[in-house]
RNA sequence: UCCUCCUUAGCUCAGUUGGUUAGAGCACAUCACUGUUAAUGAUGGGGUCCUCCGUUCAAGUCGGAGAGGGGGAGCCA
């Protein structure tokens, strides 16, 4: 058997590490540096540390050592020593060293020195080797096992929604077509059209923008179900906050009111913070000093006052602040930052909250992650339940969205219009061709039941949790307009 | 899509009012040293100054167009 290492993490982090000392181990892994021409600093990915192997002078050929440079593979047997050295309290003393895959120096582009993540970007498939993105993928992978963990845990069943869909009702964004036709002599139609009956599912079909509507189907039998899959959106977004795939994650609940909902969302957001914070308390105090380095950097009203543990922790001990829509206005309207006219866009009852309103809400007023809810009708979508006895021309809808803190929107979610005659109307009002949404609709006219659900942005989760300002830097490989390397 | 900033060595960056042969640190090579922590010291190699067009005796530097990237906005998760 060639895999008898040991890993990395294990090895460095044993209860009392130095119980492993005088034991012979195999250590395989990547070269980070190679100092004095005897300390090999190597990391095999299971943590940022790395573990030093000293290969004594005059032990090793020439020939060999020549071979460790940054970015080779090697296997290293040894025994494990306490160290002589300050930065370590164990090493491991090589008594055999080979070079699994050699890396030409003068070509690895990744250096042992600091490098902006904008370079790093562009080597989007190397860029795993570094302390910063280690320390975000493992995090990333993480939060993914607790969101199954949150639900399960609940009695949630994990519902696969589709990836290719007919639907193009949802008016969650622009989609990406998926089509067999030839680019070029596809069949028309009389009116002169492209004939998708002829194309492979006989119909036009697109990559979904939203688990949500087939989760609704599900919820309406299991009662509690989530989703948690790639999304595709094909806007010509620019922004550190948005990808063209990303993934989602969508519950839909029977019998859940919007209050249920928020306590659902931010319990989820809890959880996911927590679990993090018990399970990856290396990389985060990685990235949080990392972080901390980078503030130094800004001028001192750029500074953000928290460290990353210190956020999530103050996240994870105070409930989100609850404010409707009409209260969020009202807030704005009266805040210094309005009178001194320092809003580009205008507020008044009605508009779409800017980002602009977003940050003054969370970041300078509260302080903190805030739901919203009740938003005007005319600016959601047409599942949003209505709510009753609001004033004509103020009618509201039961949505939330929870804003945090250097994100912007994290989750949407609303409680859904379950009476069948009003979800009509408003379909026919918004010229949803109801036809189409047959399927959708049978949820409402068998056994409809009150149920409300939300979508979580993975990445922006991930984000909120590393402290990474950039999108692109938590997913491995971004899609996002003009850019689809790898 | 709009606004704005940026593009000089493999990487991070400096480059004066336009003026001789474009610099530094890191990386790389050679040598020295050897318990280092992004080791250190010495020496050396390394440039399409993003591309094209223009102004000028002279352009890395000024002007225009284009490409790529960053930040912000819109749309949203």
């Amino acid at each position: 058997m060639f895999n008898q290492r040991v890993k990395i993490k294990q090895l460095l982090s044993g209860t009392d590490v130095k119980s492993a000392v005088g034991s012979e181990v195999v250590v395989m892994g990547w070269v980070r540096t190679f100092r004095n021409n005897q300390f090999i600093a190597l990391n095999d990915g299971s943590t940022n540390n790395n573990v030093q192997i000293v290969a004594s002078l005059g032990e090793f050929d020439e020939a060999i050592l020549k071979r460790i440079t940054t970015g080779a593979s090697l296997k290293a047997t040894g025994v494990v020593v306490e160290s002589l050295g300050k930065g370590q309290t164990v090493e491991v003393k090589a008594t055999k060293i080979e070079i699994l895959g050699d890396s030409d120096a003068e070509k690895y582009p990744l250096q042992p020195k600091k490098h902006s993540l904008e370079f790093l970007r562009e080597k989007a498939h190397l860029r795993f080797r570094t302390n910063t993105f280690g320390s975000v993928f493992r995090i990333r992978h993480s939060l993914a096992f607790a969101v199954h963990q949150f639900f399960n845990d609940r009695g949630f069943l994990y519902l696969h929604t589709p990836i290719i869909t007919s639907s193009d009702a949802e008016g969650a964004g622009e989609m990406f077509r998926v089509t067999t036709l030839p680019l070029e002599g596809a069949a028309k139609n009389e009116a002169g059209e492209i004939d998708f009956t002829e194309d492979f599912f006989g119909k036009s079909t697109n990559l979904t923008v939203s688990g949500q509507l087939e989760g609704e189907l599900g919820a309406m039998a299991f009662s509690d179900i989530y989703t948690f899959g790639p999304t595709f959106r094909a806007e010509n977004s620019n922004t550190t906050r948005h990808l063209a795939e990303f993934w989602m994650i969508e519950p839909e609940v029977a019998f859940n009111d919007l209050e249920d909902n928020m306590n659902l969302a931010e319990d989820f957001i809890k959880h996911l913070i927590d679990y993090v914070m018990k399970h990856n308390q290396d990389d985060l105090a990685f990235l949080d000093s990392r972080l901390a380095e980078e503030e130094k950097q800004l001028p001192t009203e750029k500074r953000s006052g928290l460290g990353l543990v210190e956020k999530l922790k103050f996240v994870l001990e105070n409930g989100f602040e609850r404010i409707t829509y009409t209260e969020a206005i009202d807030i704005l309207l009266n805040s210094s930052h309005y009178k001194k006219k320092k809003f580009t866009y205008d507020v008044k009852w009605g508009i779409d909250l800017q980002s602009e309103h977003e940050r003054y809400l969370v970041e300078q007023h509260f302080k903190k992650p805030v739901i919203v809810t009740g938003y005007p009708a005319a600016i959601k979508a047409f599942y949003m339940r209505m709510n009753d006895g609001c004033e004509v021309g103020k009618e509201t809808v039961a949505a939330m969205d929870i804003l945090a803190p250097g994100i912007g929107e994290i989750v949407g979610g609303s409680q859904r219009e379950e009476r069948l005659d009003k979800l009509e109307a408003r379909m026919n009002e918004m010229h949803i061709p109801l036809a189409e949404m047959s399927y959708y609709l049978d949820t409402r006219r068998f056994g409809s039941v009150p149920h409300a659900g939300f979508g979580l942005g993975f990445e922006r989760m991930v984000q909120f949790v590393t402290g990474m300002t950039n999108i692109r830097d938590v997913i491995a490989f971004a899609r996002t307009p003009k850019n689809c390397e790898y």
